[in-house]
RNA sequence: GCCUGGGUGGUGGAACUGGUAGACACGCAGGACUUAAAAUCCUGUUCGCCUUAAAGCGAGUGCGGGUUCGAUUCCCGCCCCAGGUACCA
């Protein structure tokens, strides 16, 4: 018969399923290898081709490790909180575990259909109480722990309790925040319950903090930054505010020394570690306090100074001004009387611009000057306060201690403001720019004056702590992360309130179920919307009310894989010992930062506490990159009075012609000429459309845009997979390029892949489609085909190059059908290679070949002879001045005189020397031969 | 602005360690088969010049330089595109 794949896939689909193909077990005598996707958030538009393109290269990966021998868990879930299903809900009343769990159906039928092999038995859904259960329960260990710096990792806090009971605060080496108290033991228990519970707030790994949002009364929510613009919101363009609200912080800066370690020791790109490291942020300089000076303020201050961080901390005696965030909280206080106005108006100024004006505008200086003075603590000389929009406040202490010698934003800002520029090293050459130099000796510079740049920051910082105004100090750039939501759709925080102090529930009170509520919309009094609940409280208080964030149930899930209807544990101990992390982790960019971060706190926690083994959760990890949408334009004619006709030009000839271009559907588009009949039918306005054709054929205009459905450039793995098969999709996408590239998607090549599966398929069957497989011994030609193919296709999958071994598959199926190949010890081997790429046709033919059903994955991977590879000849390309002018085959066996005598001798080669004599002869054995003239 | 990645035929791309640029596929053109179409198969296809043809010559991997016997690959400068972004002191 002839290729049916329709008939194939289904069937094998539906065998895989019936026969548990793919489940794994948690012990196994072969080594483990756990291959996982980032899991998807099941949106209601369903799966577009984007999506599959890192499940299919993980499918491939995971398939060739079984039949390389491995126990391999691949398994895929959903990460099903989140914001659409709610604002789905909030418009249509319908509750957003019912719209999830259709999409997740949706999702689940689109999956199915392109045959991976995941071992859907260990299936995670975030939104589920199974497994939020767990989401809660780490939020509770979180709770109860603290970072003790000096062992390096986070304790109970129980330990920390103790250690105040019996010391006191002393010698306690704590992540915390700022205002900790300090007391004796005797201290400590004297403490009323409530302050010693407050204190222990401010060390605990996730706790309560005062934090700014952005909110809107109108919509009575909070709002994400880039939801607001220029201060209204984007939805309904209300006012926003800033306001301060008590919030679920992760101190996850607490960890972030290990995290920027940590990235050392993974097999990640590294420009997505680069990211990383930026994020983290680390700067090792120092912290310098400048003493305000009180003689020259008019109104009450109860600031003693203004606390810089600078990581150039030898420059201080340059030093000629201090730039502070408008938005400091001493700006009001340091502003004089005559300088109000100004730094009114700037203040003013700043909020109008937005984030991206304010990046891209770095030639604008901009400031204004507070009229008071700061002294420098090292030598008492007189420094003004301006403020200006490139101190950012969220950043260090939102202040700066501004070098212009040294720094070219400084420079500028002091030559526009006729600001003093000191030098302060001997070679500074500052006469157009800052020279942020640290070679050459101090000048300028009081005490250092001659010194080199070590000694002279060494010196400076004693100084520094000698005279109490400063110290060495690291300054991450890293935020603790804000971890609760307004939000309905999301896991409840095991949390209520009692006497204004928050208690966790008890653990057999897990989970803490999501109440039903009457809408999805905040109170009338502005609480999130948990607030509607009814009956439910905490018998001892009231429940938090907010919700835990999205990135919550996506920071651990890959533990839950390994062990996933445990209802004692998140996962048992032997499943974690046994798969210890992900081997493999294929995922977007667009989480570097994000999730990728959060996931190793999470892990990085859980092993200090002792529930996990590893150290990184993910060991290698996978980018793929986008596939953007290629949409289509046909070009409707325009009449003389500036009016659309229902006439359409092809893209050919639009140069005669005035038209407007219209995007087209790219689904009743092929190789970007129009299907003139759908296009008919395609609106009711189309449907006498009339057509002016190049060649007979409406070409189409494309551009490449994101894949919306607004462009109609969305296309469905469905459609594919029903005109092609499974098959056919998996390779066409891989066949795309590059798998971490992002690149349009477009079917032009569409039926080269299809075309190379047909005959393939014929290459086991006779003129008539009869199975038609020989017992013949194979021949040399052909067991190179074979082996080239093998070592190819295991060179390529190790580093990731999908594409190229798609060629390499058509090279040896045109190379096997040239030999007129059927022999079953070439074509066995042959579908064994293929079959993660191409797992349906591959099962059916193993069938064929008179194999057990379903044995294919998890049959022999073929070994690649290197001996059949041997070559005794090799055509050189024999080239003249680098230019390549003919080949010449030369036995391998010979050493390099010889060949340069044989190469010489040709009569060929003398014709292109033309009669002269060769300065050089460069031979490379088996490579090339390059005559110099 | 900064960081990262990229720029190769009409198109997607290949060339892995500096060694035959354009593999493989699409598209296109021509041909075979067919009453016809689809499907399939065969041939050609970087560009320019010359040529009846065979063959030949020249240019060519964003642009300009450099290193080298030899550069898509390494170095310097520039332009453009994509993604990220936090003026990070």
């Amino acid at each position: 018969m002839d290729y049916q794949f329709k008939d194939i896939e289904q069937k094998w689909q539906q065998f895989w399923a019936d026969n548990q193909t793919f489940k794994v077990e948690n012990n196994s005598t072969k080594p483990k290898y756990y291959v996982m996707d980032m899991f998807p958030y099941p949106s209601g538009a369903g799966l577009h081709v984007g999506h599959p393109l890192g499940y299919i290269a993980s499918d491939i990966f995971a398939r060739y490790k079984r039949l390389r021998g491995f126990n391999v868990l691949h398994p895929m879930g959903y990460d099903s909180f989140g914001l659409p299903a709610e604002q789905y809900a909030i418009q249509t009343g319908q509750h957003p575990s019912v719209t999830t769990e259709d999409n997740i159906a949706t999702y689940r039928r689109q999956l199915d259909q392109i045959g991976f092999s995941f071992d859907w038995s260990r299936e995670v859904r975030t939104s589920s109480p199974d497994y939020y259960k767990w989401t809660q329960w780490i939020f509770m260990q979180l709770f109860n722990s603290w970072y003790n710096k000096a062992a390096g990792k986070a304790e109970s806090i129980e330990k920390l309790v103790e250690h105040f009971a019996t010391s006191g605060s002393k010698g306690i080496d704590a992540v915390s925040d700022e205002d900790t108290l300090t007391f004796t033991a005797d201290e400590w228990k004297a403490l009323p319950y409530k302050t010693q519970q407050e204190e222990l707030l401010k060390y605990r790994l996730t706790y309560l903090r005062e934090s700014t949002v952005n909110w809107c009364a109108a919509l009575g929510t909070v709002l994400a930054n880039d939801e607001v613009k220029d201060g209204f919101s984007e939805r309904g363009g209300y006012p926003v505010e800033q306001k301060k609200m008590m919030q679920w912080s992760m101190r996850i800066t607490a960890y972030a020394e290990r995290l920027l370690q940590g990235l050392d020791t993974i097999d990640w790109p590294e420009p997505l570690k680069e990211m990383q490291r930026n994020w983290i942020g680390k700067s090792t300089g120092a912290s310098v306090r400048f003493g305000i000076d009180k003689t020259t303020l008019q109104s009450p201050i109860t600031a003693d100074y203004i606390e810089v961080f600078t990581t150039r901390v030898d420059t201080i005696f340059g030093v000629t001004f201090l730039v502070i965030a408008p938005e400091h909280e001493l700006v009001e206080a340091l502003t004089t009387p005559e300088q109000k106005a100004d730094i009114e108006a700037y203040i003013t100024q700043t909020k109008k611009k937005s984030e991206l004006d304010r990046m891209a505008d770095t030639k604008t200086v901009s400031g204004a000057f507070t009229g008071s003075y700061v002294l420098n603590p090292l030598n008492g000389e007189k420094i003004p306060v301006w403020i200006a929009d490139y101190v950012l406040a969220g950043y260090g202490t939102g202040a700066v201690m501004a070098v212009p010698s040294g720094d070219q934003r400084d420079y500028l800002f002091a030559k526009h403001f006729n600001l003093p520029i000191v030098p302060i090293i001997d070679i500074q050459n500052i006469e157009t720019e800052a020279d942020p130099t640290k070679e050459g000796k101090y000048i300028n510079s009081d005490f250092i004056n001659g010194l080199a740049y070590k000694e002279a920051t060494a010196a400076v910082v004693a100084k520094l702590e000698e005279v109490g105004a400063g110290k060495a100090k690291v300054n991450f750039r890293m935020r603790d992360a804000i971890f609760g939501r307004q939000r309905y759709w999301g896991e409840p925080v095991p949390v209520y309130f009692k006497d204004g102090l928050p208690y966790l529930i008890s653990e057999t009170e897990l989970p803490l179920l999501l109440p039903e509520i009457d809408k999805y919309l905040p109170t009338e009094t502005g609480e999130p919307p948990l607030g509607r609940a009814t009956d439910w409280k905490h018998p001892e208080g009231e429940y938090e009310l907010s919700t835990m964030p999205g990135w919550a149930g996506s920071s651990w899930y890959w533990y839950r894989y390994m062990d996933a209807h445990n209802d004692q544990e998140f996962a048992s101990k032997e499943a974690i010992e046994y798969w210890k992390d992900v081997d493999l982790y294929i995922g977007g960019s667009e989480h570097a930062t994000g999730h990728l971060l959060y996931s190793r706190f999470w892990n990085k926690f859980l092993k200090d506490i002792g529930f996990v083994v590893e150290e990184e959760p993910f060991k290698k990890l996978i980018n793929q990159g986008m596939i953007q949408g290629r949409s289509n334009f046909v070009y409707r004619l325009i009449d003389a009075e500036g009016r659309g006709t229902n006439t359409f030009i092809s893209h050919g000839l639009l140069a005669d012609h005035k038209t407007s271009p219209i995007h087209v559907d790219v689904n009743i588009v092929k190789n970007d000429v129009l299907d003139l009949d759908k296009f008919k039918a395609w609106r009711p306005e189309f449907a006498d459309a009339e057509f002016v054709l190049e060649n007979g054929k409406y070409v189409c205009g494309h551009e490449v845009e994101k894949m919306s459905k607004r462009y109609y450039n969305v296309v469905n793995p469905d459609d594919i997979a029903n005109q092609y098969g499974a098959d056919t999709l998996r390779m066409y996408e891989m066949f795309l390029g590059p798998l971490e590239q992002s690149k349009p998607w477009n079917t032009n090549g569409i039926e080269g892949v299809f075309k190379f599966l047909r005959k393939f398929w014929r290459l086991f069957h006779d003129e008539q489609w009869n199975f038609r497989v020989t017992d013949e011994a194979p021949t040399k030609a052909e067991l190179k085909s074979l082996h080239k193919i093998i070592r190819k296709v295991e060179e390529d999958i190790e580093r990731f190059s999908f594409n190229t071994s798609v060629s390499s598959f058509m090279i040896a199926v045109n190379e096997l059908t040239d030999l007129k190949c059927n022999k079953r010890a070439i074509l066995q081997d042959l579908v064994i290679i293929l079959a993660p790429y191409a797992p349906h046709i591959t099962e059916e033919l193993w069938t064929l070949l008179g194999n057990a059903a379903g044995t294919l994955s998890y049959a022999a991977y073929p070994t690649f002879n290197p001996e059949y590879l041997v070559e005794d000849e090799f055509a050189y390309p024999i080239s003249v001045n680098g230019k390549t002018k003919m080949n010449l085959s030369i036995s391998l066996s010979l050493d390099q005189k010889d060949i340069e005598a044989l190469v010489l001798a040709n009569a060929d080669v003398q014709k292109y020397l033309d009669g002269k004599t060769p300065k050089k002869l460069i031979v490379v054995k088996g490579r090339i031969v390059n005559i110099v003239v």
